[in-house]
DNA sequence: GCAGATGATAATATTACGTTATCAAAAGGA
DNA sequence: TCCTTTTGATAACGTAATATTATCATCTGC
């Protein structure tokens, strides 16, 4: 590890080019800067100096040695500045939601880091368990998540309710939907899709639902925005969140199917306790609570 | 200035997590580890631990402090493999010479650079004195140059030699060319033109040439690249070295009168004394020999 | 609620560092 | 070329920075 001391001392020499006049800038004497070049010379393994008298060149080493000292003073004022003043437009912001929520957020989020372009917006769709493991790993500082794990370490802000949607092909909107619809049109499944749809359909069709697995399944995709495309071309019904329903470009061709008992989540903002986010963050937090302020909690229909 | 092993110690504490094993993992003791951190908060001026009884969380300084860490240790390792490793591939190479010269060898060097991209070759054209004095301010490491300077700080290496041509446009090849001949023609002024038409005309037209503001002028050009264009054209004659003759690109449409006294300048490679270069200064010193080994010292034609 | 572990603090020991004193030798001027 | 002045290196010493030991308060996990 390099004495940030001595290479200073160093920078001050080769610039200055007497060992003498060095001390006097530096408020020291001359054997301190001997000393402290010879110290240097001895960790870095090799001559800085090539000593002709009382004269020097700097050795290939020492040139090498000379401009990395003054790209490391640089960064270091540069470090303070960042240090002093916590800029809310510029850094990294590190969030993780759901696949859908990360889809319905990120051109938000986007338009801002346009504007601000010292911004990084790095925003992570993954499930609930990794959200919370990754705030306790500090790899992300805010997550959206829908079941607050247990931990003393986190605190959670309630965001609103979001539903499940049973959603089949446009062409089923004119008849009343029945368990046999469902199975006539097939299940287009997906990574959360056993799970959304035992909640929405054991709730809704307890007397003739079983199981997902037993279900006739028409199709299976993991890419969040691809889910309700098979479905919006007739081919199958699917169970999803609001969110990922209501960002699908082609509402025609889908019909979300009212149902009597309705399946929700709680979305909750998710932070680590005892850490104070930079102010970045703020314009994010603000925008998810606005974005996310339509969800209420679903009433059920008579 | 920030105390290096108090950084170090800082990241090692936040990999960690843990004072003691901080302190274990750095062979010291638990309250070095403490007070070291202390120090380096009073330093920055900011708390960088959020402390929660005896855990802790990284406050936004902290954070950016240990990015800032991380990637000075990645830089001092590439630092120390730097310093071990003499890449011949790798680096600056700052040269300088005449505008001519530098015309010519640049595309010979360009070709080396595509080679090992790792290479940046600095090439400057510039009067001889410029050069010597950017030899000995250490802002360039070899030079290219027709007058040695007397200095002990430097030492040169003999390249060859390159005469004065006088150059007039193809159309004059087919007479005999007498000063009459020149006046009619008129000269083609550049930055060394007034100097070298001197040296030329005076030895090989004494009894008419007075001097070179006697001459019609009928141009002046500072782009060594263009000054025989005019020639090339029929406008006029000028005199140049060798070097900037040969690689004009339209070579028939110049007429290089043969004369009597030849003019010629010893090219010298220059190079400060106690300054040793690094590897990659190796191959383009031999190729400035090769590419200039052409250059003899030209006989008197009888 | 208790035992073990953990970090903070004060006092002390140690090490690293800068200074003074001195020397050898290199520049620079006559 | 000689002499003076300046300059950097080295050794010995003193000071300041840093680590350690001892101890305490308090947190964490069972």
């Amino acid at each position: 590890m390099i004495n940030q001391q001595w290479l200073h001392t160093f920078l001050t020499l080769v610039e200055v080019g007497h060992f003498t006049q060095t001390a006097e800038k530096l408020n020291m004497t001359q054997p301190g800067v001997s000393q402290q070049i010879k110290k240097l010379e001895e960790q870095v393994g090799v001559p800085l100096l090539n000593r002709i008298g009382k004269r020097f060149e700097l050795t290939r080493e020492g040139e090498i040695l000379y401009r990395f000292g003054c790209s490391r003073q640089q960064e270091e004022a540069q470090l303070f500045r960042e240090l002093r003043f916590d800029d809310p437009h510029k850094g990294e912001c590190r969030i993780a939601c759901s696949g859908a929520m990360a889809t319905f957020l990120y051109p938000h989020f986007l338009k801002r880091q346009k504007i601000h372009s010292g911004l990084m917006v790095a925003i992570e769709g993954a499930p609930n368990e990794r959200i919370i493991q990754n705030l306790l790993k500090n790899v992300i500082d805010l997550g959206i998540v829908t079941q607050p794990a247990f931990s003393t370490e986190l605190v959670y802000e309630s965001l609103g309710f979001e539903s499940l949607c049973l959603v089949l092909p446009s062409a089923y909107a004119s008849q009343p939907t029945n368990f046999d619809t469902l199975e006539e049109v097939g299940f287009i499944d997906h990574p959360d899709g056993a799970h959304y749809a035992d909640r929405l359909l054991s709730a809704n069709f307890g007397e003739q639902f079983r199981s997902v697995s037993k279900l006739r399944k028409k199709g299976y995709i993991n890419q969040i925005n691809q889910i309700l495309v098979p479905v919006s071309e007739g081919l199958g019904f699917t169970v999803l969140p609001e969110m990922a329903v209501r960002h699908f470009p082609q509402q025609a061709l889908l019909y979300v199917v009212p149902i009597k008992v309705p399946i929700y989540d709680e979305l909750f903002l998710a932070r680590k306790k005892h850490r104070i986010l930079p102010k970045r963050y703020e314009w994010f937090e603000k925008k998810i609570k606005e974005l996310l302020s339509g969800l209420q909690k679903p009433k059920t229909p008579v």
